[in-house]
DNA sequence: CGGATTTGATTAATCCATTAATCCGCGCCA
DNA sequence: TGGCGCGGATTAATGGATTAATCAAATCCG
């Protein structure tokens, strides 16, 4: 194996120059171009590679940041994963992805990254996690950016969810609909309060339109509940016209409940989904979606755990703006 | 931070005991069972964690292995993933993942893993990746096992696939199919034979039939792609009643493309997908697909992996066995 | 001209866990 | 009694990069 010492030897020069020249770094270490030119030949000429564990040993940093997301298939979610991992990439890092579902109690799998020193800090979404997770990792001294909506204790970055469901809701009302359903998302605990049904509230009065009640199902993500959800909608005496899916993954099991009910999509009932993936092209009919900027999410996440590695703490932050309607074939007037 | 020394010293032993009890590999270290207990103790009083970067710079192993996969959000893929995952846990290391496409040809994300010693050795999917690559990380030294079937030059492991799509083509056969189509999947360069059109031909040759001719459509698994080659093979003057799709990730483009033209599933024509995953539950109609082991290929390859890694290479593997075919409502017998 | 800077480097300590080599004392056997 | 073996530990070298402290020579400046 080559080492730095090679590399010095080689170049006909002392290691510290060599570190010099590898890291950009001069700290007290100065050289003329010509010996920086000396050393990268050495370098190449040898096929020196720098020594991770070593490195990592002396300067207690690795270039390691781990995200923990709920599920990596989630197609949602890998725009925020593409996001970070273009972030951390071009600081000249390395992103470890791990999937929640991993993280059985008895594995530990998140302590187990950090103690063991093989991350610098880490990134994570909150509903799958537990703060108690969280505040374990803090207690671990771990820098952790939570990436969601800002809680006022953890550093945390995420899209505007309320403009995004404002953003469907307000489609579906400019068409002419008013019993409207917002369908999938968690019931929160009392007291927190839902950036989701807020902005489907807010598109309400900016239509200065009564919000149709008894229409909210927060049923979380899973298929037969957002199936079993809609089926209910459907069979009260006053059925919606429109639906607002609460997350595009659930959009399929929305379409299932229609058809299974012999409504047609948008003739009987109009669907908007948050969050915009490229499959729903594939869907029939066409998904109409609202497209938020998760790439950017991911990337202000990842910069943000820089700087807080670096020491520096942050707040909470909500990337404003950037909800955009992508209108398809799911949506109409309603009949 | 709390080192092994300091355990040592609070256990009132020598660092050389700790790392044994630590370890469990005793080497040239003895003690008794007082001893080891006084040691947790004092691991458990510090919290003490050991340091991966000194451990690894002085063994010389990271305990991490990488998966490059196709795509991270390919729930097929998540299977292995899964599988993975686990086997590697219970080994005691770490995975690291990768989205293939992520791998820009100037980031070379993958050797600079390599080359920083992050990793002990990787688990790829070979059509994503191209063998130079592969080529490239066997030149560096890097244990590597080829998530694919065997090719002669690798140590790999994949599932069947030439029994997976007989299994699917067989049920349609035996459902009274004749004029069966195959969508998906990639056009092989001559010379290599496709385990898939193999199983197809298999299927047909089993029940006694002459294949039909000229319904082959290896496109690719673009959705524009797929929706095209349907669309074309439904213009013909024979049009298939039935239609395998090369992965199940394909199947909603499947759907999209008679959707269009008008036809329903199963009354005029069947559909069977390659694979089986959560979400085809709520396509509409529920499709029927043909479920492999892939759990077990990831747990294998890994434990491949771990073997190479430590000095014994192996031959290509392909899982035998495992193909089940889930019937849901998407098939029928032709009209 | 002589002290102060600057340029261009070197030396050596340090990070922390692992492990081969070594050591001590005790019991056992011939 | 001397030598051997063994249980139970310790010592110290090692791995490779980083960096604070230091140094020699060249340059500058009043």
């Amino acid at each position: 194996m080559v080492t730095l010492r090679d590399v010095a030897e080689r170049a006909g020069v002392s290691p510290a120059v060599v570190s010099a020249a590898i890291s950009g770094r001069s700290g007290n270490v100065r050289m003329s171009e010509a010996t920086r030119q000396r050393v990268n030949e050495a370098i190449r000429e040898t096929g020196y590679r720098v020594n991770h564990a070593a490195r990592s040993l002396r300067t207690a940093r690795t270039g390691v940041v781990s995200a923990v997301v709920p599920k990596l298939s989630n197609p949602v979610f890998e725009h925020v994963i593409r996001g970070i991992q273009d972030q951390v990439s071009s600081d000249g890092g390395v992103l470890m992805l791990a999937d929640a579902e991993w993280l059985t109690p008895d594995s530990h799998l998140l302590t187990r990254l950090a103690a063991r020193g093989m991350t610098d800090g880490f990134l994570v979404r909150r509903a799958q996690l537990g703060d108690d997770t969280i505040d374990a990792l803090e207690a671990m001294q771990v820098p952790c950016v939570v990436l969601a909506g800002p809680d006022g204790t953890h550093p945390s970055v995420w899209v505007d969810d309320r403009a995004g469901i404002r953003c469907a809701t307000s489609h579906l009302l400019a068409l002419g609909h008013r019993r409207i359903a917002l369908v999938g998302g968690l019931q929160l605990p009392a007291g927190r309060s839902d950036s989701r049904l807020l902005g489907f509230h807010d598109a309400f009065a900016e239509a200065g339109v009564a919000a149709s009640a008894d229409l909210h199902r927060p049923v979380g993500y899973a298929h037969p509940d957002i199936r079993r959800a809609v089926t209910e909608l459907l069979a009260t005496e006053q059925p919606p016209t429109a639906i607002v899916a609460d997350n595009v993954t659930v959009a399929p099991a929305v379409y299932f409940a229609l058809a299974e009910a012999g409504l047609r999509v948008p003739e009987d009932v109009s669907v908007v989904a948050y969050h915009d993936i490229a499959t729903v092209d594939m869907m029939w009919p066409p998904l109409t979606t609202v497209r938020m900027p998760l790439r950017e999410a991911g990337a202000q996440a990842a910069r943000m755990l820089t700087t807080l590695i670096e020491g520096e703490r942050a707040g909470g932050t909500i990337l404003e703006g950037g909800a955009e309607l992508v209108a398809r074939s799911s949506t109409a007037p309603p009949a």
